[in-house]
DNA sequence: CTGGATCCCTATCGATACTG
DNA sequence: CAGTATCGATAGGGATCCAG
């Protein structure tokens, strides 16, 4: 039988969901990935992440601030204006899925 | 401005949409982590993974199966038996979440 | 043992309209 | 500009029962 070494069985076991229930809802990666990649405003995220809607964004952020992977800042200027940025965490797993992104590059070639 | 050189936005852009709907629906990662670490058989899975209905992983085998990520194989005994097996590219896909689950540790520990 | 077929229910989504 | 409020549609999930 081949087995894997090169996974940690029981690393997986107990933290990999934790980050694919943050990143696998729809729309986050996009929303991490465009404001890791230089988005910062409200606007510029939905304009960066086609099919994203105003509601959605707002929904995502406020959960992405919450698990502490984007920090939202407010300029208190007329109008409103709103700073998102990646926390240290957010960066680190914008990091950790680049492999996933090699990943799909190889499958997509493949099929 | 602190910038992620340690990305590569376009590849990004292009292709981790392609991994994260494949592995963010809900059981597949915990599906393919499964078989990944040993399980074979329906019941093995479903035994491994908590919470997995019958129902549902039947309709992610044949997702997985259909993305080329899962081999189904029939053996013809009575009753009939079925061994689930990772493909080269599901065995990929494991080794590329990895990074994920060691992110999740550390984001549980900060929480 | 390995599913298929149903029923029902709720979470989630897109669209639209509105506000400080 | 950066959201909130509301609504109707639908996809997805759990439970249960059935079948080769």
């Amino acid at each position: 039988m081949t087995q894997i070494h090169h996974i940690d069985d029981d690393l997986c076991r107990r933290y990999l969901a934790t980050s694919v229930e943050l990143v696998g809802k729809r729309w986050s990666s996009g929303i991490l990935l465009a404001i890791g990649t230089g988005a910062t405003r409200f606007s510029e995220i939905t304009a960066a992440v086609t099919g994203l809607s105003d509601r959605l964004l707002a929904q995502r952020a406020k959960e992405l601030e919450q698990a502490g992977l984007v920090h939202r800042e407010v300029i208190a200027t007329t109008p409103v204006q709103v700073r998102y940025t990646l926390t240290a965490s957010g960066r680190d797993l914008l990091e950790a899925m680049q492999p996933l992104a090699h990943w799909g590059e190889r499958w997509n070639r493949a099929h």
